[in-house]
DNA sequence: TCCAGCAACTTGAACGATCTAATGATGCCG
DNA sequence: CGGCATCATTAGATCGTTCAAGTTGCTGGA
């Protein structure tokens, strides 16, 4: 089979090339019978346009990039792979493709997006694991790139679209069902202050007991994340709580190993919902990763389109419910 | 700051497009004082050939595309994963960019093929989980795209180049370490027979076995992928072992669990390391996912460059030792 | 009858690179 | 000193698409 081009069609459907081209660009232009000719001729040729043709012309490549990160804690990985499995089928159907890329820091994914944009054209960015004081964002914002993030601007103006997940609500829900559990000595067990996330995570928590005057005050503990360092922390909590609430899933097994070993009884509930959390039975909150995927896609769409003005959009996360007791979290 | 063409780079050096281009392309051709003019210019002005004008001619887009899964089962779909971080890391510095698809079946996955060529111009493809009568590398070998596959083509001829991990050799060694630590009555659980990859490393532990003159018949047990299964399998099979491998760390999970319950006690190996294996303190055979990834790059490199017949290559897994008792495996 | 106005379609140029063929400069030999 | 091969470089065509500027044919109002 020989290439198929738009000369090729409009030679069989016996007009001009940039009526094919109407047809599939503006197909409002063209008179329904010729449409319909065009179509026909489309099909059974089997024509698909050139992306690259298109793109020297148009500029646009309908290809969105997207950082994929060197799988750091194996555990909370699993997330953002999530995340990219939904971007990836969101994008199809809206005619986007998924281009990946790594980089090490923020500055050198800055110059990543030079060299992408340079050489490949790129439509549009999702950013991923926004923080505090994000200098991509403002890159991006000053070269008028296209981008939207998934996690909002912690600190920032809201000057771009983007979507994230209600940490606070996810938290919230968790301390809320171990108060509902009979729980009255919750304690929370997460990150130093500083990560947007892993603030929201905490305030869910405390905002929740203070709302039934409960005191929280000296039963939290800010720990880098991991196992190790969870079941540190907690050793010397655990005579002050029945139940803990933790910022990931890391912290949460951290945190069942140290109970398991002091002999003393507590409920825990982990955070992102991973394969470990649902391998082990462990109650987690869990983020709509295909939704805010899926958001991200229509959000970037609208930005594409240069369409109204950027919008946010808040999704609120589940709690998945299995056992809350170190006994049944190692079932 | 305008956009910098091969033109604008020709007329600052003094020269013509054509001598930027083959600086480029085929420096050996231009006198060494020009082409260190032309380099000198490319820097200054930041030149970075478009990509998209140079695939309207040459037909070669730079761009791999790899299929991403939806995350099926939890805990082994991060092996793809990881293997995908690390394709994306290897193809960088080879020029090359990876591209996501997705697909539901092998038929569909073709469909696929046809719309990513006509469209793209992908270079190349690199295909996972092949499996028998796989009619994926059929089609590709038919319609002449260069592809590599990672995981040999189990039942067919080695007419492409790939790269895979010696499964055998995995439960091979988690079998004689078994072995080493006293163990006599070893059985084995792993997946129905069929698939290339499962029936690989059953062999590694019955050869195993009889090298050292013990018996294996009647201790395995062969079920779908899954914590549940696992659990049910083990379930029976445990008065007559005193140690297990496992063909998957899901599978290994439900033994854990069936053991804990019944009283018995042991051991336990599982099958790719995964993060809930790291998590749980489980010894499992890890496969060296990142070197897989950039020998896959280094086959596609050679195929793309018409160079040579088609490689293959046979990576050795490793035993990663943390606990093999349930009691370890649940610290 | 004439021409403005419109709808439907066509034509030539352009995007930015690479390929092919042609050109000018240089050296060597008889 | 002329002829010829060799090397370095250039000019023009080309890839497949879309944009901008036509062209054609028809309708209707003055």
């Amino acid at each position: 089979m020989s290439k198929v081009t738009i000369a090729t069609v409009a030679e069989r459907a016996g007009v001009s090339r940039q009526t094919v081209s109407n047809v599939l660009n503006t197909p409002e232009v063209v008179r329904e019978e010729t449409r319909e000719r065009v179509l026909e001729a489309i099909s059974a040729l089997g024509y698909r346009a050139n992306q690259a043709a298109r793109q020297m012309r148009t500029g646009r490549s309908r290809l969105i990039a997207v950082r994929i990160e060197p799988s750091r804690d194996g555990i909370n990985g699993s997330v953002l792979d999530r995340f990219l499995h939904g971007l990836t089928d969101a994008a199809a159907p809206a005619g986007y493709r998924v281009m990946l890329y790594t980089a090490t820091d923020d500055t050198d994914e800055i110059a990543t997006y030079e060299s992408l944009l340079t050489s490949y054209d790129l439509d549009a960015f999702v950013l991923t694991s926004t923080h505090h004081g994000d200098v991509r964002t403002s890159w991006l914002a000053e070269h008028e790139v296209p981008f939207v993030t998934f996690g909002r601007p912690w600190g920032a103006p809201d000057t771009h679209s983007w979507v994230d997940v209600d940490n606070a609500a996810g938290t919230a829900a968790a301390t809320r069902h171990l108060l509902d559990a009979g729980h009255r000595r919750i304690g929370f067990l997460g990150w130093p202050a500083g990560s947007g996330v892993g603030d929201a995570r905490r305030a869910g928590w405390a905002t929740t007991l203070a709302d039934s005057s409960l005191p929280g005050t000296g039963l939290d503990r800010a720990v880098a994340d991991g196992i190790e360092s969870g079941a540190a922390a907690v050793a010397d909590l655990l005579p002050s709580v029945d139940a803990l609430v933790c910022a990931s899933d890391s912290l949460a097994l951290g945190a069942l190993r140290a109970i398991r070993e002091s002999g003393h009884t507590c409920a825990v509930i982990g955070f992102d919902d991973t394969p470990v959390a649902q391998a082990v039975g462990l109650t987690s909150v869990s983020q709509p990763l295909t939704e805010a995927a899926a958001r991200c896609i229509d959000l970037l769409a609208d930005v594409l389109d240069h369409s109204g003005t950027p919008r946010q959009l808040l999704l609120a996360p589940s709690l998945v419910l299995r056992q809350t007791t170190p006994q049944g979290a190692t079932t």
